[in-house]
DNA sequence: CTAGGGCCTTGCACTCAGTGCAAGCGATCC
DNA sequence: GGATCGCTTGCACTGAGTGCAAGGCCCTAG
């Protein structure tokens, strides 16, 4: 049989990710001490703080391996040289994967208003993959990748608070989808003659 | 001679604002305290909380007398039958207002990476009203409005992040400008046939 | 087998944000 | 003159977040 074996790191993050996304769900972030997320992690408060800089960080840090696919996908996204159009491609994929049930208890403290800034919280690291790629689909362009990923970011904000999290996931992407298509981005004056 | 007066309470906020925006533009955010400001503008840490729920509140809270003027613009804003349109008509005057020694505090703040949040943050209540306003040209629709708003607010943000504070006033709205024309925001489906 | 070094956990103590409560103070209204 | 209302303030408390140092587990070198 195998020994008792020491939690890997991510085994331990993904315990406090849990245990505070479950927590949350049953009472609201206000409601929910870090003493209480360690304890139903089965950790102390001070490892809590190891793994996360703040209580909404256990809520909204991006899944590591979800992160890497992310990666990926930006990394192998095709280019036909429409960069809003490659862009709202990787959206569209990337909104499918999602953690749903996650992004179902976000809905929930967003719709209650204790976090004042979870829009953010929630897409910033999205938002900030997105704007690396389009950092090097653009070289020389300052505002423009900002511009596009904020305007994609936008849309997905949009479309995820229209989203009613009672409705299926599949209802997300359908208004990502469709906030992506009435939303379009052009090239500055200074890049049009690529 | 004029009696001595208790400062009215737009003054009183307006104080603490006033030595918010100092101190943290000369120490930064994480290294000015609650205490230091109420100390500042000489009154209690008591009653710093009764006119400001945070200390970021402090720093980003919209003056009454800004939101009741960008209440009016907006009331006010022609209707010319294309929404994306008109709604850069308004950011266009609204950005050119703006009280541009705050907006460089932000700047810096923002730049120095102590407040993750910022983005929103600054432009939460004009993102509200713009909403706001959306909403009334577009009744019914329940993603428009919130797109168009976010649209605006992600071209807003993205010129404002690539603006450089040392420049003047004048250069962060022209960046705007070119932001929200790079920009597009159609009709749903639903809705052009209207 | 043992000693040591690295990584992770944990407890302790501390600062500071944010809140409820109740007392105080000035102006106003009968 | 007394009741009331709004604002301020002090006090005490909870909870987030941090630095520090001690202890435990594992792996490796001798």
């Amino acid at each position: 049989m195998t020994q008792a074996r020491h939690p890997t790191r991510l085994e331990t993050w993904r315990a406090l990710r849990e245990a505070t996304l479950r927590l949350v769900a049953e009472h609201g972030f206000a409601a929910v001490s870090v003493d209480d997320v360690a304890a139903a992690a089965g950790t102390s408060r001070r490892t809590f703080f190891n793994y996360f800089p703040t209580k909404a960080a256990a809520l909204f840090d991006p899944d590591p391996e979800l992160a890497q696919r992310l990666e990926r996908l930006t990394a192998e996204a095709p280019d036909t040289g429409d960069v809003w159009a490659d862009l709202r491609g990787i959206c569209a994929v990337f909104v499918r994967w999602g953690p749903h049930d996650a992004l179902r208890v976000y809905r929930r403290v967003a719709g209650s208003g204790e976090l004042g800034d979870y829009p953010v919280e929630v897409h910033r690291h999205v938002q900030a993959a997105l704007e690396a790629w389009a950092t090097r689909r653009l070289p020389g362009d300052e505002l423009g990748p900002r511009l596009l990923a904020a305007a994609a970011g936008a849309a997905l904000g949009a479309a995820f608070r229209t989203w009613d999290p009672a409705s299926p996931a599949e209802e997300f992407a359908r208004l990502a989808d469709e906030a992506l298509a009435r939303v379009r981005v052009g090239p500055g004056r200074a890049t049009e003659d690529t």
